[in-house]
RNA sequence: GCGCUCGUAGCUCAAUUGGAUAGAGCAUCUGAUUACGGAUCAGAAGGUUGGGGGUUCAAGUCCCUCCGAGCGCGCCA
């Protein structure tokens, strides 16, 4: 990796220098600007100061040590700005690219082995099943699919998960709302008066129990609802199992065994004042019935025990959530890191500028499948994946749903379409491709196509980097940058054609198939297809 | 009132987690095609990063404070 062989000959100009003692960290990053050449090291002003030297002239001597003695790949080093030290490379190891993207394909380029034989949990969605999944779930379902996709990428086998809340009180007055319906009532004053159980009782047969029939056409619809955007979870885990199996009353004897749990008031309550919440909480109410969070601290020791990494999405609404259950997981032995929350902000929708309202007065609410008909798939897990979660988003349907330029989603798409044109047109003319090692790639240097290999030649380390800050969106950017570059040449550069010999003709289709393939490992990350054509 | 998350161009958002002149898209203005899809490309203009103070070689990023926004504060789920 040329990552490491830069580090390592920083590590050997310091020490050739007297800097004593070398250190540990030596930074290496992409600069912004493309005069700072294709990596950057700040190492120059990090020790400066210690060295007792002034920063510029270190990185002068750095820079001037390093270009008399160059890595493999490297064309140029040089010292700019305060003492940052540059390597510019050559258009060799950028060709090299090419050869790596086509020999690995969608699947392995980009991909690592940093989580190779390590189980990582990710829930998210966990809506009620009794009713359809609405709009306030979209985000979290693209994100917790993405950031799976991105595990798996790493080498983590990943289990995506589904927690249904199917017993309580919630789904006794969901089944009692859909017997009313059923019988052409309407449903009590704290029932569920949303117009989808009007339509659901009409599909129930006569004799089936409302509650039964209710959580399975619930949990088919949330299936197909996800199903039709490219999730798919591996475990559908259901709350009311865990009464059956015991595993509540296995959680809360494990927690009392500990000594985490007290009585007063004739309730049960959990110490998780001593674990960083601001007060303790009840687990079992002095009518002797669980509250929510008993069965839940039960689930997340039941998955701990599945899997030693967790991953929670949750929406904004939930976050005051957060630190009674880390801290219910401590109480339980566990490192209380080792469950991830993650908190999506909240998304407002828009309509050409007008605000959508997310509920109606009988408390329907705008569904994801409203969304996905909409917009469609793509554009919807595209817009909802292409902005940090850690921010509010505004999306405007009537824009998503435009295959315009206004939309990302389009152009990133085109310029795979684009490729999957030009490679037809070339073999529509009879000329075939030859084999990749028979091809001399040198002759790609026009500056379009290497612009289009230096967005490619950072793809694998930008996976890693979304991958562990669990950054989906900057997978998003890229994509749309690294289109940029594709359409910039498309522009430019005609791969057949008056001009163009066929030497180069051989390297450009190379070139555009080694593109292609970031495209579609880039936009698959993201769970959006790959279509030949719009 | 307390807590969590935020505040960046007219709009929607980035910023490699403390790095160089804060970047893209849209909208606005100006240009480009006898050839692979013009659904494209190039250029211009647009900023006191909510205000103020602090930390250091370096702050949109860290600390303090004020202003503003969203969400949450039950023996509900």
């Amino acid at each position: 990796m040329i990552r490491d062989q830069l580090i390592a000959a920083l590590a050997g100009a310091l020490d050739h220098l007297g800097i004593a003692p070398v250190p540990e960290n030596i930074g290496l990053e992409r600069p912004a600007r493309r005069e700072h050449g294709d990596w950057s090291s700040n190492i120059a002003l990090a020790v400066a100061k210690t060295a007792g030297r002034n920063p510029r002239e270190l990185g002068t001597e750095l820079a001037e040590h390093l270009d008399a003695n160059r890595p493999d790949g490297v064309a140029k080093v040089d010292v700019a700005g305060p003492g940052f030290v540059n390597f510019h490379l050559d258009d060799a190891s950028l060709h090299a690219i090419i050869t790596t993207a086509v020999a690995e394909g969608p699947a392995a380029f980009g991909a690592h082995t940093v989580g190779a034989d390590q189980v990582i949990n990710v829930e998210f969605v966990s809506a009620n099943p009794n009713k359809p999944v609405h709009a306030g779930h979209a985000r979290g379902a693209c994100y917790g699919d993405s950031i799976a996709r991105l595990f798996e990428k790493c080498g983590y086998e990943v289990q995506r998960e589904n927690y249904l809340n199917d017993r309580g009180t919630q789904m006794q007055a969901f089944a009692a709302s859909l017997a009313a319906r059923k019988r052409g009532e309407e449903p009590a004053e704290d029932g569920y008066h949303g117009e989808y159980l009007i339509d659901w009782a009409a599909e129930m047969p006569d004799d089936a129990d409302p509650l039964e029939w209710g959580r399975g056409h619930a949990i088919a619809s949330h299936r197909a609802t996800m199903s039709s955007v490219n999730v798919e979870f591996d475990i559908w885990y259901s709350e009311r199992s865990m009464v059956a199996d015991g595993k509540i009353d296995a959680a809360l004897a494990d927690l009392g065994e500990r000594g985490a749990l007290y009585e007063e008031d004739g309730a049960t309550w959990f110490r998780s004042s001593d674990f960083g919440d601001e007060k303790d909480r009840v687990l079992v109410r002095s009518n002797g019935e669980l509250t929510y969070f008993a069965p839940d601290i039960a689930y997340h020791r039941d998955k701990f025990s599945r899997a030693p990494k967790l991953i929670n999405v949750w929406g904004a609404d939930h976050h005051g959530y957060v630190a009674r259950m880390k801290g219910a997981m401590q109480a339980l032995g566990h490192d209380r890191d080792e469950l991830e929350i993650i908190i999506t902000q909240l998304v407002r929708l828009e309509r050409g500028g007008e605000s959508v309202k997310m509920s109606g007065r009988a408390g329907d609410m705008v569904t994801f499948d409203d969304i996905i008909a909409e917009a469609g798939p793509d554009a919807a897990r595209f817009t909802y994946l292409m902005q940090s979660v850690d921010t509010e988003q505004t999306i405007d349907l009537e824009l998503i749903a435009q295959k315009v330029m206004d939309n990302p989603v389009f152009y990133v798409q085109m310029a795979h379409a684009r490729i999957r044109s030009i490679q037809s047109k070339v073999a529509d003319a009879g000329v075939a491709t030859l084999p990749i090692r028979d091809v001399d790639l040198s002759l790609l240097t026009h500056e379009r196509e290497l612009a289009v290999l230096r967005e490619l030649h950072e793809y694998p380390e930008l996976v890693a980097l979304a991958a562990r800050e669990m950054a989906p969106h900057k997978v998003a950017n890229w994509l749309r940058q690294f289109a940029a570059a594709v359409h910039g040449f498309y522009h430019d550069c005609y791969v057949m054609g008056d001009g163009v010999s066929a030497e180069l003709t051989q390297a450009r289709l190379w070139l555009v198939e080694a593109a292609r393939i970031g495209l579609v490992s880039g936009l698959d990350l993201l769970g959006v297809s790959s279509p030949d054509s719009m």
